[in-house]
Order: C-alpha cells, then sequence, then structure tokens
DNA sequence: GTTGATAACTTATCGTTGTTCAGATAAGTG
DNA sequence: CACTTATCTGAACAACGATAAGTTATCAAC
C-alpha cells in the first residue's frame, strides 16, 4: 500500500500568498535534502510534506533542481555573513584569515548538500551544464548560484588584507588564495564526499590543515 | 522516433568469453559516463552502445554502480602502478614523497576524465554507497572498491618510510596522509572542475601546493 | 450578489529510468 | 542425438521528473 498522503492536506492559498507556499516548499525540501540526500528526495515526497500535490511544485519552481539551487543561495548568505562578521572582529589579519578558513570549513561540514552543489557538483569533463562553481572573478551578485562565488572573493579580498597589514605572503595573493582555498576545499571536498571513509580524527584534520595552509601561504 | 538501436548487434559470446563481453561493456561505460556524466548515462544507452540488450549487463554487474566502481578500480590500478614505480626508485623518502604527490597531481590533470570518474563523481552526500573512493582502512586486495584504499595505504606507507629515515612527522602518518592527500586533491580537483576560472598559473599552483603539504606535513 | 478574470491547485498522463522475470537461443558435453 | 547451462532477449514493473488540461477558490468590479 504506497502512495497515500501521510501529511494532512494544505488549505488553499490566498491570491497573493504564493510567497507562503513558496517558502514551505523551500522549508521541507531542505529538511529532505538532508536528511535523505538529494538523489532519494523526489518531488513527490516535497509535494506530500507540504501537503500539495506534485505538480503544485512547478507553480514555483522551474524544477527540481531549481529547489535546490534556492536553498544553497539561501544558506550561502550564512557563510557571507560570517566571514563579514570575522572581518569586523578585532584581530590580527592572521588570525582573522584563519577563523575564516575555519568558518569555511564549518560551512562546508554542515551544508555538505549546499557546499556540493555550488563547489562540487560542476561539470562533467565535456562541461554540458555551467551551473553553480564560481566561474567568473566577479560575478554578478543576486543572480542565484552565484553566492558561492562571492564567497570566495571575500577570502581573496582577505589575503589582500592581510598582506597589506604588513605580513609577507610566499606567494602572490591571487596565488596564495587560491592556493589557501584549494586546501580548505580539499578537506571540506574529501571529508563530504567520503563520509563513511574511517578519517583519523575529524578535529585534528580541521586543525592540521588550517596550519597546513597559513603557514605554507604566510611567512613566519 | 525514439529507442532504435543505433549500432549493430555484437554477436553472442561463446562459453566462458564472458569476460570479454563485461571489457566491451567497461569500455563503453567508460566512454558514456565520460561524455555525459553519471546521470545521463543510461544502462540502455551502454546497452546500446556495446549491441547487446539492457538486461544483458546484469549479467556481468549487480546494478549501474557496480559499472562505476569497476572503472574506479581500473584508475586506482594505474595510480598504484605509478607510484610503484617511484617507490623502486634510488631517491630519499623525502623527494619519493614529493615525487609521488607530483605523479598524483600530474595524473589528475593529464587524465581529468579519469580522475573525475574516480575522486569527483561522486553524488550528493547521503547517496554515496560504494562508488569509488578509499573506503576501508585494511580492504581486501581484488576486492571491487578497494584499489582506492590500496593506494592510500601506500601514501601511508610512504610516509612511515618518511618517517623511519628520521625525518619527524608533525601528525601521525594515518593524519599526515590524509591531509598530504586532501591538499593534492583539492588542487586537482579545483583545477579540474573550474577550467575556464583564471588561475594564475598552473605550474606555480602545482609546486606551491606541493610545498605546502610536505613541508607542512615534515618538519624541517 | 452576480460576473469575469485569474491565481492556486488537482487529476491524469507522458516518457524515461533502473531493474526483474520468464523464457529463448546457442554453445559445449557425454 | 539429448542434456546442461552460459548467454541473451522481450516484456513488464514501479518510481521518477515533468507536462497538459481542466477545476476550484478568491478577489475586484459592477
Amino acid at each position: 500500500m504506497a502512495g497515500f498522503s501521510t501529511a494532512a492536506a494544505s488549505p488553499r492559498k490566498r491570491r497573493g500568498e504564493g510567497h507562503t507556499r513558496r517558502d514551505e516548499i523551500l522549508q521541507a525540501a531542505k529538511k529532505l535534502f538532508l536528511q535523505e540526500g538529494y538523489e532519494a528526495t523526489t518531488i513527490r515526497k516535497i509535494a506530500d510534506r507540504v501537503g500539495v500535490s506534485a505538480p503544485a511544485l512547478y507553480l514555483y519552481f522551474a524544477d527540481k533542481e531549481a529547489i535546490m539551487v534556492a536553498l544553497c543561495d539561501q544558506t550561502f548568505g550564512f557563510l557571507i555573513d560570517k566571514i563579514g562578521e570575522i572581518e569586523q572582529q578585532p584581530l590580527g589579519p592572521r588570525e582573522q584569515l584563519r577563523r575564516c578558513g575555519e568558518a569555511y570549513i564549518r560551512f562546508g561540514l554542515e551544508h555538505p548538500q549546499e557546499y556540493w552543489l555550488t563547489f562540487m557538483s560542476g561539470n562533467t569533463p565535456k562541461q554540458i551544464k555551467s551551473q553553480g562553481g564560481h566561474r567568473a572573478r566577479n560575478p554578478e551578485a543576486g543572480q542565484p548560484g552565484t553566492t558561492g562565488a562571492i564567497a570566495f572573493q571575500h577570502v581573496v579580498d582577505l589575503l589582500k588584507n592581510v598582506e597589506a597589514a604588513g605580513i609577507k605572503l610566499n606567494y602572490g595573493p591571487e596565488t596564495a588564495a587560491e592556493l589557501l582555498w584549494m586546501g580548505l576545499h580539499g578537506l571540506v571536498a574529501a571529508l563530504i564526499n567520503n563520509p563513511e571513509f574511517e578519517w583519523s580524527n575529524r578535529e585534528e584534520l580541521i586543525g592540521g590543515m588550517l596550519d597546513l595552509v597559513t603557514k605554507g601561504v604566510l611567512s613566519d
């Protein structure tokens, strides 16, 4: 006996209140994505949880992926805010850099779906699509799927501030920023992509990678 | 007009020659995976390219994912051979480690498709089951999906050799190996996944990351 | 309070997916 | 020849994302 609705039907929204339903869909989809993963979360499950029929979702989103992208942008705002907070704290630029790196890692591990979609769902080698990922150095803000690139740009700017504060970099700021990000990304990507691997110690790896990249990029 | 076979039908294999068909399936699947990606490559497309019906694939593979796992194992085998060659060269363990790292990076950049298949084609975090990637710490050799762990063990052993040669490690050999691999993977993954990004300088990034991880893991 | 427009929503259905099942065919053996 | 069995096929299943066409509720205007 399958296919029965498990949730109570939600009453029809009033005129002009459609955005309410849209938010409900996002909320339900987020819960399911995080619980079951992207593939296992079906349009029908989301709709059932909201209390509407499956095609109703298409009134608010072009397709399934658009729901994920909306969630991605929504949560990536948190990362940008977090980095903005750290940038305003009265810390040395070196410590700021390290904390931003840690915030980046924590964010990736706490929002693996969003992280994967933005930084790892990139193109197959033949590059059929051009979704997500930071592709251009100066992306237009507000476009769906570009908030991750904005966050990356913050890291680049932060490194330039470090250099301006008198700490010598072992590489040019661009190269240093790229190496820094690559290291952090390698950690997050590895942990996300291989969650069942018996990693030695997650916290030691996080601290170790932060040491690795900061010491490797900044000169003592 | 869809569903028509585009390839000529392949004749039935003789008894005991099933492995031949298995290889054909792997070859066709690899080409399609690289061209279209995992999701877009359907069982029926693979079967059509081989010249056989779709259910025939299930004589040789448990499911679609098993095909991917077999391909990943092939890639890992290539890597293990490369590392084995370097291990036999008359070099100091420190230099061996660096050359293995460089070999890993070069391998990834020269075979981006295979690398992507093996290390980056992971799906959303929750659903990663037994596709490529290194999974168990002490896998039985020859088992599908375990060659990645073997390659990883090579790195661990290499680090233990470094330690035995009197060079102190900043972390335990497992943690050090994981950090090392994460850094290298971050570089390769970033370059592969964002080929259109205006990276500062590829060779400088490669050398920089090698310095980063070796100096970060080994103490001077 | 009836009407008309339309936002909000449903039912039915399409084409495709991975996978299974029952059977057919051909190859090798005694 | 008969028998076994590896190899392979056609039909079908349940579930998927998505679409088409029709229905219902809401609100403004008269």
